[in-house]
DNA sequence: CTTTTAACACCTAGGTGTAAAATT
DNA sequence: AATTTTACACCTAGGTGTTAAAAG
């Protein structure tokens, strides 16, 4: 039981020595330590009791491009669109492991290389050198099923592997035309889908250091 | 006009430091600076002209597990089976360039990880604290289209990728049993298909630091 | 009842040899 | 004539939401 994080979280970096080398990683942390249900009938997630996520360290994924030069992290949009979600706690691929219904949020970390430290293999942030980055409009809730059906629909209209389920002829939104000519979504608070069957989650931005959903 | 290397270099190590972390990585260099023809009737390469190699220093495949310890490289085989070949020499894709109708043979490198060195994105190789081994039978020569209908054979029974072209029934050749009951090919010299249609080149073997073809 | 898992059809993405066409 | 390129059908490999079954 492991997905894609969909839509996946995509950077833009400024502000990097051009020579200096860099690695750029993300990471998931939970935004609080609440269980939630989804209410249908007010459309909304509402506090269904308590976690303790205070023991885990979260997993760490490191950009395949990783490392490289701040010149070309800079040139280009940092895409983390084979981050792997799952609710497997026991998992040995190092994919992310979240829980589900829960609420969550990406941060994205520039780490610069120095040869004080080996940072050929990160399992974990080092001490310095880091600065970190996350976005509120890339927030999300965790499923295993979708609960809100413009998620669903979402997916299907966005996501090149659901294809299939797209409905032929009159099925576009209104927003299909805008997105395909700015490539930056517009924040947006959106649930999304990620484990076995789901997680819910937002993502999308532009900032100083910009986030968008894929 | 670019495809994988098949059979696959495939080697084991002994005698690395445990806990020493290490790069393992893969390039191809000429045999020699003939050009050849396959002479049809007595099924061999001939000579068949003179190229200059001199001025072109050979791409390296780093192993997409590295940096990795001792430890960890020698629990397992390791295998460069998505090393892949190309005949393009403005290649920008970091692909290993190799002019057709020549002979070759793989070299696989230990590369002790070195603090002295910023090894993070290796272009060639250091000058200390590598230790090179190639096997006389991974050598090869490079085709656009086969000229052995035996490699055609190996390649279609044997690459998972060829099924389609595989005749059903009795197909099977005599050493089919065998190399599914033992995984280390004996030495064969074989041709083989790489390019945007072949090359030719075998690879199987076993020693103190074992090769063998996939 | 709510939530998770597993099998599934349907896709994307890319690795095969083939055969015909193009190149040299 | 020899060699290379291209389009192709047929595979492997893996990412989708769906659905029914399983688990809690």
């Amino acid at each position: 039981a492991r997905r894609r994080m969909f839509p996946s979280v995509r950077v833009k970096v400024k502000g990097l020595e051009p020579l200096q080398q860099y690695y750029i990683a993300i990471d998931v942390v939970p935004v609080d330590s609440k269980r939630y249900r989804y209410v249908y009938h007010s459309s909304q997630w509402m506090v269904a009791g308590n976690t303790d996520h205070s023991c885990i360290t979260p997993r760490l994924y490191i950009h395949p491009d990783s490392p490289c030069s701040g010149e070309t992290w800079m040139r280009q949009i940092i895409s983390f669109d084979r981050v792997k979600l799952t609710n497997n706690e026991m998992d040995d691929k190092g994919h992310i492991i979240l829980q589900s219904m829960h609420k969550y949020k990406p941060r994205v970390h520039v780490i610069a290389q120095d040869s004080r430290f080996d940072l050929a293999q990160i399992q974990s942030l080092p001490a310095e050198g880091v600065q970190t980055f996350s976005f509120q409009e890339t927030e999300f809730t965790t499923v295993t099923a979708y609960q809100n059906q413009q998620i669903t629909k979402l997916k299907i209209d966005r996501n090149p592997f659901a294809k299939g389920f797209r409905d032929p002829g009159r099925n576009r939104g209104v927003l299909d035309g805008l997105l395909e000519t700015y490539p930056w979504r517009p924040p947006l608070a959106l649930d999304f889908k990620a484990f076995g069957a789901d997680s819910q989650g937002g993502s999308s931005s532009s900032s100083p250091v910009a986030s968008s959903g894929g």
